[in-house]
DNA sequence: CGATTGGTTAGCCATGAAGCTAACTATACA
DNA sequence: TGTATAGTTAGCTTCATGGCTAACCAATCG
């Protein structure tokens, strides 16, 4: 019952944001300043910094200003957060296929058995694979 | 150069919602209508729908209508697609960390060395792990 | 010291997202 | 045929987001 996602919504949130996902990329590659980061961007200062501040309430984001400068770095606990996310799902999803394909296999055999044992009742079935 | 990215907007702010993760997980086990998926939640129906709809925008959730009852399914793509961003920035991020590891190696080789040549500088390096 | 650079704060505006109610459509059931 | 069920549409509020400008620190540098 736990609800463990309440950085989940702040970090997906975080990512929907294109601007912000090349500023995760980029520091992927190693940390950056704030001008470097936003060097390649067409945008006001006080807007960019709005995203940083994004992505440092998200968790996805470090800071610390020496001197005048302020060094960003990624900090990977909420990008495995949220790729462990994906993962759960996934599998749940795939144990589902999994018993869903045990299921078909199932009825094919019956199927199977059926006509074996009257074949009058030909190939009735619409496009099922 | 590709832009390969103009949905995973669409997927990730589908996801930053607790009630679409909710809805998403739910369909992982399987499909529902939109009236069983509606039932957990206090949220009235067309609140509820624009949910549907946005997952379904997203390229999350498809669904069709049979009679008066709209049933609802995970398409797994838009899921797996997001699940990949994930995976290339992890590669990425464990790429440098391996190339900074074998960095503070070198370092701490060549600081070896030269400790072995000349003993006079004894250990005068500060809290650098 | 004075100017420049790098970032920050404050405040404004437009848009969109998330919720609601009320009214409507269309299928299913009696 | 009439009524209940399952969604849908329309329209409204409220609040968050993403962008801007202007003015403001605080380190550096000349």
């Amino acid at each position: 019952m736990a609800n463990q996602s309440p950085c989940l919504d702040q970090v997906f949130a975080a990512l929907a944001d294109p601007t912000r996902r090349a500023i995760v990329m980029r520091l992927c590659a190693g940390e950056a300043s704030v001008g470097e980061l936003a060097d390649p961007f067409a945008m006001a200062l006080p807007s960019f910094m709005k995203h940083i501040h994004v992505l440092e309430t998200s968790g996805l984001v470090l800071s610390e200003k020496s001197g005048r400068v302020r060094t960003c770095r990624l900090s990977p606990d909420a990008l495995l957060g949220a790729e462990d996310w994906f993962q759960q799902q996934r599998a749940i999803w795939e144990a589902r296929l999994d018993r869903f394909e045990a299921y078909v296999m199932k009825l094919k055999k019956e199927k199977e058995r059926a006509a074996a044992k009257r074949p009058s009742r030909t190939t009735k079935r619409k496009g099922s694979e």
